[in-house]
RNA sequence: UUGCUUAAGUGUGAUUGGC
C-alpha cells in the first residue's frame, strides 16, 4: 500500500485495502497514516482530514505520526492556519507533536517567506519540551537563502555548530544554492570544496547545484568540466544534472549541443522528464524552430512521458510568434481534447 | 515473558525570454 501511494496510484492502494479486508486482515494505525500521506500527495488534504476524523470511534487511531503527515499535506498547500489548528487539535487528543511535527510547520512558514515566524517556532520548540535538530536547522537556513538572506543563512550555520548539531550535505545544499542563486559562485565552488573539513562528502545534488549556477551565468565550459569531476568523486549525474546542462545549452543557443546532449543522456540510461523535454522545446520554440518543437512534443508522449502544459504553451506561443495561427488553433484543439486545462 | 527483524510523517538541486 505504501509503495502504490508513494507513486501517486491511489485505485490500487485501494484494491489492496479491499483484499486485505476480504482475507480479514485489519488495516492498523500505519495504514491509516500511509493512506492519509498518499491523499495529500495527490492534492486531496481534505480527504485527508475527513479520513482522519471519521477514524473516530472507528477502533483505528491516529497517532502523531497520522497527524504529522495530515499537517504537512496542509503545510504543502500553503494552508498554515489550517495547519497550526491541527497542531493545537492534536495536543487536544493526547497526541504530543514532536520535533517533525514541528520541522513540517517550520517549513510551511519558510515557504511562504514567513521567516519571523519559522525562527519564532524554532526558538519556541523548547517550551514544548522539544530539541531543534539538523533538519530543523537546514530548513530555516534554506529558507534564508531562498530569499536571499546569506548572511543570516551563514550565521544560523555557525549557531547550529555552536549548540552542537552537525551540518549535513543537504544543509551545505541549501547555502551552496543559495550562492549561487546569487550569481556568487566563488563561494559556492569554496563550499564545495571545502565540505569535506566538516567531514562530508558532496553528493549529485551539490555538484547538481554547482553545475547549474555556471550554466545560469553561461559559463558551459565550467559546468562541463564539474560535470566530468563528478565520475572522480563516484557520482553520477543524473536527469536533474543533465537537464540543467542542456537548459544552460539553450540559453546559449547551442540548440544542436542540446539535443545531442538529449540522445547522449538517453544512450547512458538516463531517463529524461517532462522537465528536460520542455528545456528542449523551450529551447527549440525560442529560436524559431517550433515545428521541430512540435514534433518533440509528440516524440515525448511516443516515449512515454506525457507533456503538460508547460510544454504546450511553450509551442502555442512559438507558434503564435510565428504567426502559424492555424498550426496554434489545432494544438490547442489538441490540448483541451486531452483534458489539459489551459491556464 | 524476553529479544530480534520489517512497515507510516519533516529539510537541499533542473524547464517559467516583457525588453
Amino acid at each position: 500500500i505504501n509503495g502504490f501511494c508513494n507513486k501517486g496510484k491511489m485505485d490500487d492502494a485501494a484494491k489492496l485495502l479491499e483484499e486485505m479486508r476480504g482475507k480479514g486482515l485489519h488495516a492498523n494505525t500505519v495504514t491509516l497514516s500511509t493512506i492519509i500521506k498518499g491523499l495529500c500527495k495527490q492534492g486531496w488534504v481534505d480527504e485527508a482530514a475527513k479520513l482522519l476524523e471519521e477514524m473516530r470511534g472507528s477502533g483505528l487511531y491516529p497517532n502523531t505520526v497520522s497527524f504529522t503527515t495530515l499537517i504537512n499535506g496542509f503545510c504543502k498547500q500553503g494552508r498554515m492556519e489550517e495547519a497550526v489548528k491541527l497542531l493545537e487539535e492534536m495536543r487536544g487528543r493526547g497526541h504530543y507533536p514532536d520535533t517533525v511535527t514541528f520541522n513540517a510547520i517550520i517549513n510551511g512558514f519558510c515557504k511562504q517567506g514567513k521567516m519571523v515566524e519559522a525562527v519564532e517556532l524554532l526558538e519556541g520548540m523548547r517550551q514544548s519540551g522539544l530539541y531543534p535538530d539538523t533538519v530543523t536547522f537546514t530548513t530555516v537556513i534554506n529558507g534564508f537563502c531562498k530569499q536571499g538572506r546569506m548572511e543570516e543563512a551563514v550565521k544560523l550555520l555557525e549557531e547550529m555548530r555552536g549548540r552542537g548539531h552537525y551540518p549535513d550535505t543537504v544543509t551545505f545544499n541549501a547555502i551552496i544554492n543559495g550562492f549561487c542563486k546569487q550569481g556568487k559562485m566563488v563561494e559556492a565552488v569554496e563550499l564545495l570544496e571545502g565540505m569535506r573539513q566538516s567531514g562530508l562528502y558532496p553528493d549529485t545534488v551539490t555538484f547538481t547545484t554547482v553545475i547549474n549556477g555556471f550554466c545560469k551565468q553561461g559559463r558551459m565550459e565550467e559546468a562541463v568540466k564539474l560535470l566530468e569531476e563528478m565520475h572522480g568523486n563516484g557520482l553520477y549525474p543524473d536527469t536533474v544534472t543533465f537537464t540543467a546542462i542542456v537548459s544552460g545549452l539553450c540559453r546559449a543557443r547551442e540548440l544542436d549541443k542540446a539535443t545531442d546532449l538529449l540522445e547522449k543522456m538517453v544512450r547512458e540510461g538516463i531517463k529524461p522528464n517532462v522537465v528536460t523535454y520542455n528545456t528542449v522545446i523551450l529551447g527549440l520554440c525560442v529560436v524559431g524552430k517550433s515545428q521541430e518543437a512540435r514534433r518533440l512534443l509528440d516524440k515525448m508522449a511516443v516515449k512515454g512521458c506525457a507533456p503538460d502544459i508547460f510544454t504546450y504553451n511553450s509551442v502555442l506561443r512559438a507558434m503564435h510568434k510565428e504567426g502559424r495561427v492555424e498550426e496554434s488553433m489545432e494544438l490547442f484543439n489538441e490540448l483541451t481534447s486531452k483534458g489539459y486545462i489551459p491556464d
